[in-house]
DNA sequence: CGACCTTTTGATTGGCGTCAAAATCTGTGG
DNA sequence: CCACAGATTTTGACGCCAATCAAAAGGTCG
């Protein structure tokens, strides 16, 4: 619960080749020429080692980044209790940063799971970008209403949802999260996924500790409902474990307002 | 904790005097031409009695609401346990209802706390708003950030505070936000507001049973903490709830991405 | 190989839930 | 304006889910 994962690195900016920016989903669907023109916004490509911090509540960064592959965590830490509470888990494509209070600060802190390459875009281009692109604001308009959608359903875990409940929850999210990139990328699927998180990852996100994520995990495992080890997840029964969840893919669709 | 509440009747449409669209938050800052513009876009208003139904999770309806007068909820339903989950409280100029899945299914359901007037706008309308006037989609941004906002902090409290902490930070956040209408309309402040909602809102907002809120808000009256009777609040110690809730002000602010 | 995570297991504790009933409040109809 | 029903608050007794504490076992990476 005290995260004491050491954050080796820092964000640290090197000139980069071409980041394949017509694959991150702020810019799906928009259109190509439209693209090309706004090609001139990347600015920075950053490679971060896992378990490093991209950046820090309080800060006031200059940059929003979307993140191209890896895994990472957007989390906030209690001040009183030194505890951690997770707020999103990122695959790529998935955007952070452009979150802040009136004053321009940052309110959550955001790290890195494995390793992971970052896209960073200063955040006046950003602006600029909403204003002069239309079809940004609403795409952006979508992403926002699906991470909501994630929250809503991690309160929904932490606050009337059994450990084993949301435990169940959280492996159905973030596998069928992965399944879709997989889906989308390569056209193939496959029933088990690698899945770089800890069981302390997992309770961060709803509200348990490690020890008693372990004990539920050992239940799912030994109830046939799953197979977890060596950082990679089976779904063994997605039926049943879906109903004691309380989990439809739905919940993990892009949500368009558009 | 299951949800007892009578929902007295659904939405019915009255074709009403003119709602003062200006004050709602979705249209502040929209230059006066514009607005003029899009006054046709309203529709209908509605006035609600206390704890009715304003749409409810399954449905697809056809409007979004703003809520011009009165407090309301957003909430979920667990249906294996019938425990209700609070995602969210309404105060006049809030939006609901734009939050819908890939087949505009809404995940959640909406009600009043007490008597209450809503706008409502025709889904299609907001999406010809949305691309006719490009402040339009940067203010529902701006209002969506906020929300999330809302959101991570209730998941925060559910997820890795205690009791005591979680409930002060909800009696903070409500009394903050109230605080800053009645600034905003009357330039008058107050040590007190009107509470219309129970402690069983205030469990389900945060994970808890009405029976221990009720006893965790004994102990803050008792510490001279917050007074609070007949649906009536008072802040009597801001700076040590504060404190204990980890709460400040700029949480409730909005998140101004431009 | 050695240091440090991470997972696993056991024993014990405690915060909050559950159940139940009384007291108080609120709105509605006579 | 009172009476009554239903909602909400309050209080007490008791139980349990998950936290805490502790330590061993297994993984991982330099």
């Amino acid at each position: 619960m005290n995260h004491k994962a050491t954050h080796k690195q820092s964000v640290s900016f090197t000139e980069c080749t071409k980041c394949p920016i017509r694959n991150v989903s702020l810019f799906k669907g928009v259109p190509k020429e439209r693209l090309e023109q706004t090609q001139d916004y990347r600015k920075n490509q950053i490679r971060l080692p896992a378990r490093s911090r991209i950046f820090q509540e309080g800060e006031s960064h200059d940059f929003i980044y979307t993140l191209y592959s890896g895994w990472a965590i957007l989390y906030k830490t209690i001040s009183n209790t030194g505890k951690r509470q997770i707020l999103r888990f990122l695959l790529p494509g998935d955007l952070m940063g452009y979150q802040t209070n009136a004053s321009g600060i940052i309110s959550h802190s955001a790290g890195t799971v494995t390793e992971s390459i970052l896209c960073a875009f200063p955040r006046n281009d950003l602006k600029n970008m909403l204003i002069d692109n239309h079809e940004i604001a609403l795409r952006l308009l979508n992403m926002e209403s699906r991470d909501m959608s994630l929250c809503q359903n991690h309160l929904i875990a932490a606050g009337r949802k059994t450990a084993k409940e949301s435990v169940a929850f959280v492996l159905l999210e973030l596998f069928y999260r992965v399944q879709n990139q997989i889906k989308n990328s390569y056209h193939v699927s496959s029933q088990s996924i690698e899945f770089p998180i800890t069981q302390e990852d997992i309770g961060d996100a709803v509200g348990l500790t490690n020890v008693h994520v372990n004990r539920v995990i050992k239940e799912l495992m030994d109830e046939k409902l799953i197979q977890c080890h060596k950082k990679r997840l089976s779904i063994l029964d997605e039926k049943k474990l879906s109903e004691l969840a309380e989990f439809t893919p739905d919940m993990m669709s892009d949500n368009p307002l558009i």
